[in-house]
RNA sequence: GCGGGUGUGGCGGAAUUGGCAGACGCGCAAGAUUUAGGAUCUUGUGUUCAUUCGUGCAGGUUCAAGUCCUGUCACCCGCACCA
């Protein structure tokens, strides 16, 4: 058979289509895996060769498990709300309900001449207003619960993209849209509680199979510490001043206290700050400083002495100074910190800089020359003196602070609330009313979906307002509580809301009652296996497991945990091992290499590239590789010969089938298509297969390059699709040989190779090495100490 | 600074988890075929004429180390004044 991809490719993509194999039933007596992958961002650019790989991997598995009896889900749908769309929009004037609608069409055309064995008949789009009418009741339902507040505080704001941005979203002092810098406003937004979760988010991690640094990046993301709260009597002020610190124990060390710059504390003792002006112009200091002097600045300390207050230690009783300094944060602990120069890094910069004592508690450092962060016995602290800081002294601080009543134990998380609005068009509308007499009134149930109103200026207000603000019909609205004049939210959702529930939607996607059936939900969850990138963990990965424990929490769902297992893809670095991006001009578009050389010579080479958890480089020499493996394969229906079996071809096949069913599995795609290959150079060496061997032959590379094998399996004269076909099983006899070839060894030196029986015992097998002649003549005028076998493997023996 | 990872031919990468390093593919070379180019097929391909030497570098454990231990260097990723 000749390989001509060009009319098998969309032949068998209608006749599957037809045939509606892929779709998943909702037969509840059949074992089930659900596969998920992460839908994409439908962006005007299509799909990019990135998408076939985070796709392939589960394509291949999904594909393999439904010929293996499994009643497979494996859905596609589109995360489409967000920025570039809504720039596209203002920069053409095109709608985005347009934009998008084009994009999805695309997207999906380009997607099903890949192949990918999607059910598209459950697909979603976010932007649907059956979708986010569900996306708004969950929001809704966390309102009830108490999970979502606003606040007026500093936030992360982008001036670029004018929104409100989460912590998740800025990482690095950057803006996740469009990389500008972050810029921190005082601004009243919306909160998700997720931090109220963060227990919840960090104990379900430890019952579920994820990829070891997926896990490890969520745990340092939620940053639980345990320390204690301390409370200091401030002299100047009628209320304490309470801290947070990991090292209770070190309070005797303590020899002032810092506050953050916005600490409220500072306002309200303001008539007592005798130098409220200097506070107020390191306020202003501070809050012109970038992000990269802040970082980059870390040993210079600035900070200002507030006169007129003073901190009392609770267990010395000594009075120290307070300083401001914007080395701390008010948006972690309190605020506030007691300073323990002797054994903070940070602390002994400023205290050596603003001339305050050093007091050593710990001993093993020299204070003189910097701070001792190790471990040590408990000097200078009365009755802490000869604990050791790394078993019992904390204990015992946190013990005596408790009894006097002035400090407990406490925990604090890095994870902060979840900003969750963005002041822009193309997002789920936040489905809260604001009532002059009731306050924030949740819209009722039955009034949702609330949908977006149809405008045609989607330019963002210069004051950072939703351009929703400027819909006079949308914004007037009656009180759902009172009845009274009211005004709706016009905020948004942020990109993230969509995307954290829209693997339950998969499950049951038309319902108008509910936003899954809970009986299919019981079937279909948790997702057996969920693949994406890693640049997700401490975003969507954290925002969807939070969402889902919340569900679960009020009995939406039934399990606590949304995903049993997730593995991450490696990146398609460019030809020249960059990462791909238009102005570097090393972009390959999937779309030319399946014009040029066929999707299943697409799908093969981007899981033989290598490692699928790692990054790899593009190589067009590495396609034609694999189209010259397909098209070798192709032409085996011509090499039939019966009767012409070989056992040689035959064991190979076996242990193919074995390696390729396993490898499958621990995602080994490259070294599971290595195997087939070494198979097909074995068939070529010998010059015949029979009709069945090639057959299961077919089965196995199907997942692969399903269009080629329904063309073969056509041919061998296959009834139904291949890609239905019962997956081979492998005679394990057969992938043992009853002669083996094992190495010898002289101290630990190859010296030769033996053929023995598979079977044989030591000495026997060692008799046979001696009889060698090459190993015979390493031997001679030696005597022999040791004598090795390890069965099957090799045989050493060491002689002087 | 903290946390995690990776270093193997000319290149992408294998190595049953301590047991013949370099599977498979690319590239390269020679030959065959072809009017020619391309394509295809065959053979070879870490290094050395060879005994040798070879998995970033230096030690160590072991009959045996790419794999384990100690130290060190380089690069990549994540977080970052988190008290």
């Amino acid at each position: 058979m000749k390989y001509d991809y060009r009319s098998i490719e969309k032949k068998w993509q209608e006749k599957w289509e037809d045939a509606g194999i892929f779709h998943a039933s909702d037969d509840t007596t059949k074992k089930k895996f659900y596969a998920l992958v992460e839908f994409p961002y439908p962006s005007g650019a299509g799909m990019h060769v990135g998408h076939v790989k985070a796709y392939s991997g589960l394509e291949v598995i999904s594909r393999k498990r439904r010929m293996q009896g499994y009643n497979v889900l494996f859905p596609l749908g589109f995360d489409a709300f967000g920025l570039p769309t809504e720039n596209y929009a203002i920069k053409t004037g095109i709608h985005p309900r347009k934009v998008t609608d084009m994009n999805i069409a695309k997207f999906t055309s380009q997607m099903k001449r890949v192949g990918f064995s999607f059910d598209w008949t459950r697909t979603v789009d976010t932007t649907d207003e059956n979708y986010y009418k569900w996306t708004q009741w969950i929001f809704l339902k966390m309102f009830e619960n108490g999970l979502v507040f606003r606040d007026k505080t500093l936030v992360n704001y982008c001036p670029s993209c004018k929104v409100v941005l989460s912590n998740e979203d800025s990482q690095g002092g950057k803006c996740d849209i469009c990389h500008s810098d972050i810029v921190q406003k005082s601004k009243d937004v919306w909160y998700l509680r997720i931090t109220e979760y963060a227990d919840k988010l960090l104990e379900g991690l430890e019952k579920v199979d994820y990829l070891p640094n997926v896990k490890l990046q969520q745990v340092n993301w939620i940053g639980k510490s345990r320390g204690a709260f301390v409370d200091f009597s401030v002299k100047g002020a009628d209320e304490k001043l309470t801290i947070y610190t990991t090292r209770p124990d070190t309070l005797f060390g303590v020899t002032f206290m810092v506050m953050a710059p916005e600490h409220p504390m500072l306002d309200k003792y303001k008539d007592k700050i005798t130098n409220f002006d200097k506070v107020e112009e390191y306020r202003d200091i501070c809050a012109k400083k970038t992000e990269f002097e802040r970082t980059n600045l870390v040993k210079d300390k600035t900070g200002v002495k507030i006169e007129g207050l003073a901190g009392i230690n609770p267990v010395s009783g000594k009075e120290i100074p307070i300083y401001i300094s914007d080395y701390v944060m008010m948006g972690y602990g309190t605020g506030a910190i007691m300073a323990v120069p002797a054994h903070d890094e940070r602390d002994y910069d400023f205290a050596k800089k603003f001339g305050i004592d050093i007091i050593e508690v710990i001993k093993g450092g020299n204070i003189e020359e910097g701070a001792y962060t190790g471990d040590g016995e408990m000097v200078n602290s009365e009755f802490l003196n000869g604990y050791d800081n790394k078993k019992d002294s904390i204990d015992r601080m946190i013990e005596f602070l408790t009894e006097k009543g002035v400090g407990k134990a406490g925990v604090q998380y890095k994870m902060k609330d979840w900003a969750f609005n963005r002041q822009r068009y193309w997002g789920e509308p936040i489905p809260i009313v604001h009532c002059p007499k009731c306050g924030m009134v949740p819209l009722p149930y039955e009034e949702l979906p609330l949908r977006l109103p149809k405008i045609d200026n989607f330019e963002p207000g210069e004051g950072g307002e939703s351009p929703l603000a400027k819909i006079d019909e949308f914004v007037n609205c009656k009180c759902p509580h009172c009845g009274g004049d009211a005004k709706r939210e016009t905020d948004t959702m942020p990109q993230w809301a969509g995307s954290s529930w829209y693997f339950l939607r998969y499950i049951d996607p038309t319902n108008t009652d509910t936003f899954a059936d809970p009986d299919k939900l019981k079937y279909w969850l948790p997702v057996d296996w969920y693949n994406g990138g890693m640049e997700h963990v401490t975003r969507h990965l954290i925002y969807s497991r939070f969402w889902h424990r919340f569900l679960y929490d009020i009995g939406a769902v039934p399990t606590e945990e949304p995903y049993a297992k997730r593995t991450a893809q490696g990146l398609i670095l460019g030809p020249d091992g960059e990462k791909m991006s238009k102005s570097k001009g090393n972009v390959v578009d999937p779309n030319d290499v399946v014009d040029e050389y066929g999707a299943d010579v697409l799908r093969v080479y981007i899981l033989f590239m290598g490692d699928y958890g790692a990054a790899a480089p593009w190589s067009e020499n590495g396609v034609k590789g694999c189209k010259r493996f397909l098209e070798r394969v192709a032409a085996l229906t011509d090499m039939i010969a019966p009767g012409s079996e070989t056992p040689e071809v035959n064991s190979l096949l076996h242990k193919t089938i074995k390696k390729v069913t396993s490898d499958i599995e621990e995602m080994k795609f490259n070294t599971a298509i290595a195997a087939m290959m070494t198979l097909v150079n074995k068939i070529y060496e010998k010059g015949s297969i029979t009709k069945d061997e090639l057959t299961a032959f077919v089965k196995i590379l199907c997942p692969f390059a399903p269009h080629l094998c329904e063309e073969m399996w056509a041919t061998l004269g296959g009834k139904g699709f291949a890609s239905l076909a019962e997956w081979p099983a492998y005679d394990e006899a057969k992938t043992v040989d009853s002669e083996i070839e094992i190495a010898v060894q002289i101290c630990g030196k190859l010296k030769a190779t033996v053929k023995i029986p598979a079977g044989a015992d030591a000495p026997s097998a060692i008799a046979a090495a001696k009889a060698c002649d090459k190993v015979a003549e390493a031997l001679a005028g030696k005597s022999i100490v040791k004598e090795i076998y390890v069965p099957g493997r090799i045989v050493n023996i060491v002689a002087k």
